[in-house]
RNA sequence: GCACCCGUAGCUCAGCUGGAUAGAGCGCUGCCCUCCGAAGGCAGAGGCCAGAGGUUCGAAUCCUCUCGGGUGCGCCA
């Protein structure tokens, strides 16, 4: 059972980011600036919206550094290094902050009291999964379409990394602020599901005892044998031998539902569940593309016209056409899109047009679709019909994903339908299970290739990050395990009242400074759609616990459990179990369920 | 031909609304278990961030062009 942030506290939306450490910082030196221009020391009118609290990429630069100086010098019309002394010695006042010093051509670096980091850890303890939760959604009506793949057969492997990006950003998203709905547009209009009812209908004549041969354009997949079967269940011997316009609906019907039911149970095997299934097939007969075309042409935005054939690359059949187009080219597109075919039928284009219109009436603020790399050439038209649609008032995102390369034991795995080495989505789940599945293909960006070998991935060594992450909360685990045996008390209220002074060490403060970067860290991805942030994050957290852990090999007095001092002992359990906290709130986002023990 | 994505260590890849001396894993070299789980850790070597211009206090990051790889380009969704 995967859990979802959402689930974790309901109320959570309401919340102010309180727990992120940047922020506060960033407040404490917008507060100065003011002061400042108060003073007479800066001039007044200044925009400090490129003000920016960062952690430096070297250490020795401190644990802070604002930029503020720098960037707010030209529009003063002042020296940065002028800015930034008056500056530090204002910061210098707060009782976080125990050097601010001046440095390279105008970083202000700051160095925090230990308390701050000392502190930290209770606030994670405090919050739980809840630390880094984010106010930055504004409760934001998003709307993430994924999947959306055809109701014609099982979900494969590319299917499986759509779903997978798909529903770790609609969590990622939630846990940032956003009022998040998951949905599936399902293809059930068009002509591809007419070849599933007849490949249905071959079947049903086989259940009936009929030899049947699988031509071009019918689906000879063994997955639909039970659904003929079905099909005769319901029906008997009705539709033998009877034309198409007796069985041809009702059997569309009916293999379309069974496929769902089918990529349903395939999601859900993946720990992925929608809010939302949109039908295609709705949008015929009730007049939405009609309404939503209106609405294009009231804008000017319809007309008949002849496209003229790409070049370089000429169709050998290319023959000048007329068609009704969408003048895309107006919104940023390269060429205008056809919506109606030369026989007067709609093109697929139109019920995605009505499609994304639906979704900007229903309210939504900002759309997100998630596509394969394959419709990387449909991502211009879509934004211009969502720009036309909405007046430009509701952005759309679309994220592509890259192909997942198939290996087992280090060699490439073809596919191929013909030879029964088609790989599904449940062949994988079945053979790797949903955990390492999700964790896997969410460690690279999504539009990058990802390797996916079936035997590295449960491979139980540092180059396979899940095993790590995972390792890392094991860990901890233990520790509390060890702890519980030596007869200290370690739940939660008892370890953040703990005497976290006695978290002196330079090793124990790193840990914790990694902790403070994760609500930053969730604001981030959040912002730019990159759930993959969060898997290299994690990644990066396990690192220093086991770093730290190690350290412990010749420091004696840097392990957690400190033989006969209850009290320390209390302290450096409370920073392990911070970080399992986090390793638990971001492994959420995943999907992924932290486990307690490696087996 | 056009559009989109990509090009970072030998290999596979991160790199924040532009920040300081560009990072990780694998591989290579050398270390660390009478010690909370060594399923781990530490150290070292390894870079013209494809190339060339531009923008500015500052560019792997933004803009233009070139080269190289992938994907797509009206009656398939």
């Amino acid at each position: 059972m995967t859990s979802h942030p959402a689930m974790l506290n309901p109320r959570a939306s309401n919340r102010t980011n309180v727990m992120n450490l940047f922020t506060d910082l960033r407040a404490l030196v917008i507060d100065a600036l003011n002061t400042m221009v108060a003073e007479g020391a800066l001039p007044d009118g200044l925009d400090f919206k490129n003000v920016a609290v960062e952690p430096p990429r070297d250490a020795a630069h401190g644990d802070m550094a604002t930029n503020a100086a720098m960037v707010l010098a030209k529009p003063a019309k002042m020296k940065p290094r002028d800015i930034a002394e008056t500056l530090a010695a204002k910061l210098a006042d707060d009782p976080r902050i125990t050097v601010a010093e001046v440095a390279g051509p105008g970083f202000l670096n700051l160095r925090l009291d230990a308390s701050v980091w000392q502190g930290l850890v209770k606030t994670v303890l405090e919050a739980g999964t809840d630390y880094g939760r984010s106010t930055m959604g504004q409760g934001v009506k998003v709307n993430v379409e994924y999947v959306s793949a055809n109701p014609t057969g099982p979900l494969h492997v590319g299917h499986t990394r759509g779903a997978v990006f798909g529903d770790a950003l609609c969590s990622l998203l939630d846990y940032a602020g956003y009022d998040v709905t998951r949905e599936y547009y399902i293809n059930d209009g068009g002509a591809q599901v007419d070849v599933l009812a007849r490949s249905v209908y071959l079947r049903y004549l086989e259940a009936h005892g009929q030899e049947v041969a699988f031509e071009d354009g019918t689906y000879p997949g063994e997955y639909l044998v039970e659904v003929g079967e079905a099909l005769k269940a319901k029906v008997g011997d009705a539709y033998v031998d009877q034309p198409e316009d007796v069985w041809l609906a009702e059997t569309r019907e009916f293999a379309t539902e069974a496929m769902m039911d089918l990529i349903r149970a395939d999601l859900k095997a993946l720990g992925v569940e929608m809010d939302v299934f949109y039908s295609e097939k709705s949008l015929y007969g009730t007049g939405q593309i009609e309404a939503a075309l209106e609405t294009l042409e009231n804008k000017g935005l319809i007309y008949e016209g002849v496209l003229e054939p790409p070049k370089g690359k000429k169709p050998e059949d290319w023959e000048p056409r007329e068609q009704t187009l969408f003048k895309s080219t107006e919104h940023g597109d390269d060429v205008d899109r056809p919506v109606k075919k030369s026989d007067g039928s709609w093109t697929y284009f139109a019920p995605d047009i009505a499609y994304h219109y639906d979704k900007v009436s229903r309210g939504f603020d900002a759309l997100i679709d998630v596509f394969g790399a394959d419709h990387g050439g449909y991502v211009k038209r879509m934004k211009a019909a969502v720009s036309a649609l909405s007046g430009g008032e509701v952005p759309l995102d679309i994220k592509l994903t890259q192909l997942v390369r198939l290996f087992k034991n280090g060699e490439p795995f073809k596919m191929s339908k013909r030879a029964g080495t088609f790989i599904t989505l449940r062949d994988v789940v079945d053979q790797v299970g949903p955990d390492v599945t999700r964790f896997h293909m969410l460690t690279r960006k999504n539009d990058a290739p990802l390797d996916f070998d079936f035997d590295k991935v449960l491979e139980q060594s540092k180059d396979n990050p899940v095993f790590y992450v995972q390792y890392a909360h094991a860990r901890v685990c233990s520790v509390l395990r060890k702890a519980t045996e030596a007869g200290i008390a370690i739940d939660d209220a008892t370890l953040s009242a703990a005497d976290l002074t006695k978290l002196g060490h330079e090793a124990e403060i790193e840990v914790a400074k990694k902790l403070a970067e994760w609500p930053r860290l969730v604001e981030i991805a959040g912002r730019t759609h990159e759930p993959h942030r969060v898997a290299f994050y994690l990644y990066e957290l396990a690192s220093d616990l086991h770093a730290l852990w190690n350290r412990g090999n010749d420091l004696p007095e840097l392990r957690f459990v400190q033989e006969g001092d209850v009290a320390t002992s209390q302290a450096k359990i409370a920073l392990a179990r911070s970080v399992a906290v986090v390793i638990s709130a971001g492994l959420g986002i995943l999907g992924v369920t932290p486990v307690e023990e490696m087996r």
